[in-house]
DNA sequence: ACATGATGGACAATCTGGTTGACTATATCG
DNA sequence: CGATATAGTCAACCAGATTGTCCATCATGT
């Protein structure tokens, strides 16, 4: 083999794991043992405003019935509520509530303390050129974090 | 808001996802257009001396009978082969194919042009750095690619 | 004003890939 | 030889996605 690039790909998602798994521990931890990876990238995508089923899985990359399904899962986790659309009866908004919102800034300071990890580790200037190398090879950041999928299907 | 960490695992996943559909999208142009993701991980725990079914599953961290519907698919495309034992008429090996090899093979070289495309973006001194630092951060080596399900489950 | 078309949401059927449980055949070890 | 463990397969089920269909409601154009 002798391959050097095969272990750039490798380690990417091993520390994107890592992360993830220890992100999920501390969540635990703190009052949110049903917190589910999938889970805050959803919340992130509603966003502080609310947003539709539709719109949610436009956003995720998924159906409109795959986007209800996870927003259902969500409401009986307590995370999200939906309340009518006064100007579109159609509509049913999709909205945090306090506790989805208590779990996204708790991710936050995690993600920090994990980050600040990290820095103790490398350094500062290593981790910043780290974040700024990986900034400058991915795209911009539209969302569309369709994983569920898009590793699976053999 | 204004949490640093956020950005962190994001570009992690974003960069290997980035690196994976690339993988794949010059793999489909060399003649395997149906290699998927999971395959190369798949072939990658196969190794060169095959394996059976139970011990597949115990290194991919799937049940047999997951590991075997796994195999029967990559029998489908071609990748891989099975072939009783005759040690252990109990046992059936599953061995790569030559078509299974040079997939490996390929993904191999298109990984190292991948890379060298970040060397060229990055130069070669920030990327060893930036490996060298996940290297750091995330465990020696452990197969356990159970991505399907890790994810998931809402 | 109203017919037409577009949109949001829900229901049902299906597909895929995972799980557990049960069963058979074969090894291995006392 | 008999008891236990292991490899593989079959079957039933579950979760999360898909498409297709349907209905209610909005938006538009004549």
């Amino acid at each position: 083999m002798s391959s050097q690039g095969f272990e750039l790909p490798l380690r990417l998602l091993l520390a994107f794991r890592m992360l993830i798994d220890e992100l999920h521990a501390e969540l635990a931890r703190q009052g949110h043992p049903h917190m589910r990876p999938m889970h805050g990238f959803v919340m992130q995508a509603i966003g502080p405003d609310g947003t539709t089923a539709v719109e949610l899985g436009r956003t995720l990359g998924v159906s409109k019935q795959a986007a209800g399904k996870t927003v259902e899962a969500l409401e009986r986790v307590g995370y999200v509520e939906r309340a009518a659309d006064p100007r579109d009866t159609r509509r049913k908004i999709v909205r945090l509530t306090a506790y989805g919102i208590d779990a996204l800034n708790r991710s936050a300071r995690i993600f920090d303390t994990l980050r600040a990890r990290w820095a103790d580790e490398l350094g500062e200037e290593r981790l910043l050129a780290l974040e700024s190398d990986l900034r400058k090879m991915t795209p911009a950041s539209p969302w569309r974090l369709d994983i569920p999928g898009w590793f699976g299907t053999l």
